[in-house]
DNA sequence: GGGACCTGATTACACGTGTAATCGACAGGG
DNA sequence: CCCTGTCGATTACACGTGTAATCAGGTCCC
């Protein structure tokens, strides 16, 4: 699967949370603080159907764009990437680096506890 | 803290492993497959010292390299910015997310759970 | 039917990065 | 003292990315 730069991942968010869409619903949806032009997006969403990661189907004289991936499996593949980078592929170490940052609320603790209870049944 | 690119980091983690070094030592210590002649590793240590993150003192003719900031603390921001980027700041859905992928074996399992337990005493 | 408008496609350009080659200065061996 | 090797510094160049502008073609209002 082809990466996904910082930029264009925010156009695929927009994507996964709603389609197909078409470029100009995209523009209008990309948060504001990005302050991209519509002729920004579109080059994003060319840029994302070459890679193959979006589809396109034509809707009279233009495009819906919709994921042609799922978010679940780019996430996983990119955090993958992290921990073997930074993690030499052990994933407790991440855990406690975010611990030891004090990234993790007392909540935190308490739902991973659960998940991990889930995952042993 | 300024961003290290993925070849940057391959030479920190040389340093970070052991220092100070000279260009050369650096270079013989990069991972054989990366298979970088000399003077890529120079580039690399050019700008990571133009970006802040190595420092050098003057040994003879040569310098020597060491890092000026901890591994730690350059992986718990990138940690940070995948978590925040993907998971909107928030560390279970990362661990649920590893969890679904089978990226956790029993014996991870069992160890963050020993990490949380030691979390909240 | 002619101009305004909207589409995707093409082109632009600066900056970071991967991957070096080259250069000017100096040190050390003969 | 000169040659050869070695240093860091400078320069090179292609590719990805952020950020568009421009263009060619079709639509729709007047």
């Amino acid at each position: 699967m082809e990466r996904i730069a910082e930029g264009e991942y925010a156009v695929m968010e927009v994507l996964w949370d709603e389609a197909p869409l078409t470029a100009a619903d995209v523009a209008a949806r990309v948060p504001e603080d990005r302050g991209w032009s519509l002729a920004t997006v579109k080059t994003m969403l060319s840029r994302l159907l070459a890679k193959g990661v979006l589809t396109h189907e034509e809707e009279g004289r233009r495009y819906l764009y919709r994921p042609a991936i799922r978010r679940e499996d780019y996430v996983a593949e990119e955090s993958g990437r992290l921990i073997d980078r930074m993690f030499g592929g052990r994933v407790t170490p991440l855990v406690a680096q975010l611990a030891a940052r004090d990234k993790l609320t007392p909540a935190d603790i308490a739902e991973i506890e659960a998940l991990l209870k889930a995952l042993k049944s």
